[in-house]
This record gives structure tokens, C-alpha cells and sequence, in this order.
DNA sequence: AAGCTAGACAACCGCCTATTG
DNA sequence: TCAATAGGCGGTTGTCTAGCT
């Protein structure tokens, strides 16, 4: 949260402001909103329903950027939005996402019901990296950190429900799409991914990154969706999909190149 | 009680992409 | 085809608060 809102004056110097914004509009307020305010954007998009936010501000009588608007409608006042805790099966569903996507906050959220990316994204950094970190495992590349000496026993710390190490006897460190590109530490888990089901899943990881960036939405979002509830199936379906849809030929999926 | 520190998270910023004229 | 604009995204900042000393 920012100072008690300010609203960024033409005359106003560096003096005589607590705080000079790093940058701002003139006469456009920054920093937490107020119930006024809400109410006034709620009532608004109730009405006028969403979009053009950029003259948004001066339609509703706000004296906020579009992008403030935007922002705060967005994350705080849809009504479909679920604020608080963050449950057991919800932060295993960010985990596994997250292994598959990378930060790719906005697809995460698009998965989890009423969350939005940045109570995702801030969730992550606030809790899941950290507890990854002290599991000994990377949490952008979701492989074991070089150098991390604890006992395996603290593997199993942390308490929560966490599906850390994949069931089905998956490689628990496949690649991370959008946050492997650098290597690094392979060498440490290369001789881990031998097993039959290691292959699936690898193959499962490279077949969907070419199919995000061939654009087949569909076919990923029924793999994301069937993410909630099995891994290996998630496998054997995108495996159909990408068969019917003649993905085939138009993307060479990883299990036909081996 | 006061000061300090770390955790939590709302909000902003800059960049990128899509759309429109 | 190009430029302008709007929308969306991820990274980062900075304040508040609770817990500790």
C-alpha cells in the first residue's frame, strides 16, 4: 500500500509533497482506494458494465487513472472474486500450474476460480517460493537446488497437503516451460528422468509448449482443466487432442519423435 | 513501552500485444 | 502498412502490521 492517497498536483514539488510519485498525471489520485471510491466504480460497471476504462475515470467522476480503475476493479470488486485463504487443494493446483507455465500468473489464475493473478502471483512470492526454497527445491525451475544440504527428512516439513513430488511416480522435476531455457542444474536430476512415465510427462511438457505457441487454446485449456484432477490422464488427453485436432504432423508431439 | 524487523499484499510501473483508424 | 490507443501482464515497490527484542 502506498501514503494516504494523493492526488498529484501541478504545482506540487518535491518540497512540499511528503512523497514525489515517480511519475503521475495531474489531478489523478494514487494510492489505496477508499469505500467512496469503490462504491462509485462499483455502481458504475454495475450499470455501464466493463471496458474503455481509460475514460472510464471521468465518465464515473473518479479522479483515478484508467488503469487504476482497471486494476482495482480486476482484483477486488468483481463480485465473482474469492478473497482469504488460500486452501490446501488450490495451492497444490498453483504448484502444478506453475511448474507447467512458469510465472504466467494471469493463465494460473485463469484456472483457479475466483482468484486473480496478482493475489496468485503474491501468494507465490510470499509463501510457495519460500516453502519450495526450503524444501531444497528451485522454485522457478521446480528442480532441486544445487548445494542444498538438508536432511531428506525436511523434504516432508512444512505441513501442508503440498504435491511436491508428483503422484504416478513422474519425474518430479520436468521442465518448467518459459523458465528452463538456462539449463543450470541438470545434472543433478538428469539420471531421474529414465522411467517410462518420465518420458510421458516430458513429452506431455514439450507438447504442450508447442502447443501454446501454435496457438491451439483449446487443446491446452482442456489440459489445464483436466490438471485439477490427474496428471497421467492430463497426459492421455492432450495425447488424443493433439491427435484429432492433426496437431500431428502440424507440431511433431514429443512421444512421436522418440 | 518503544524500536526494530520481516511478512503480507495492494498498488504502480513499464513493456508487450491487439485493435482501430 | 503504419501510428495511435487501449487493454493486459509480470515485476517491483512501498506501506501496514504483527511479532520480537
Amino acid at each position: 500500500m502506498r501514503n494516504p492517497s494523493e492526488i498529484i498536483d501541478a504545482g506540487a514539488s518535491s518540497s512540499n509533497m511528503t512523497k514525489t510519485p515517480r511519475r503521475g498525471k495531474i489531478g489523478v489520485k494514487r494510492g489505496p482506494w477508499n469505500p467512496e471510491e469503490d462504491k462509485i466504480l462499483t455502481d458504475y460497471v454495475s450499470k455501464e458494465g466493463v471496458g474503455k476504462w481509460n475514460s472510464l475515470p471521468k465518465r464515473a467522476g473518479l479522479l483515478r487513472c484508467g488503469k487504476s480503475c482497471r486494476l482495482r476493479w480486476m482484483n477486488y470488486l468483481r463480485p465473482s472474486i474469492k478473497r482469504g485463504f488460500i486452501a490446501p487443494d488450490e495451492e497444490d493446483l498453483i504448484l502444478r500450474l506453475h511448474r507447467l507455465l512458469g510465472n504466467r500468473w494471469a493463465l494460473i489464475a485463469g484456472r483457479i476460480p475466483g482468484r486473480t493473478d496478482n493475489e496468485i502471483k503474491n501468494y507465490w512470492n510470499t509463501h510457495l517460493s519460500k516453502k519450495l526454497i526450503s524444501q531444497g527445491i528451485d522454485p522457478r525451475t521446480h528442480k532441486p537446488l544445487e548445494n542444498w544440504n538438508s536432511s531428506p527428512s525436511d523434504y516432508a516439513a512444512g505441513g501442508s497437503s503440498l504435491t511436491l513430488l508428483p503422484s504416478h511416480g513422474q519425474n518430479p522435476n520436468p521442465t518448467s516451460i518459459g523458465n528452463n531455457d538456462s539449463g543450470g542444474n541438470d545434472g543433478a536430476t538428469a539420471s531421474a528422468v529414465t522411467d517410462h512415465s518420465n518420458l510421458h510427462l516430458q513429452a506431455q511438457h514439450e507438447s504442450w509448449k508447442n502447443t501454446l505457441e501454435n496457438g491451439k487454446e483449446d487443446v491446452l485449456s482442456s489440459f489445464l482443466d483436466s490438471l485439477m484432477t490427474d496428471d497421467e490422464y492430463a497426459l492421455w488427453q492432450l495425447r488424443d487432442a493433439a491427435e484429432e485436432e492433426a496437431i500431428v504432423g502440424y507440431v511433431q508431439p514429443a512421444w512421436k519423435s522418440t
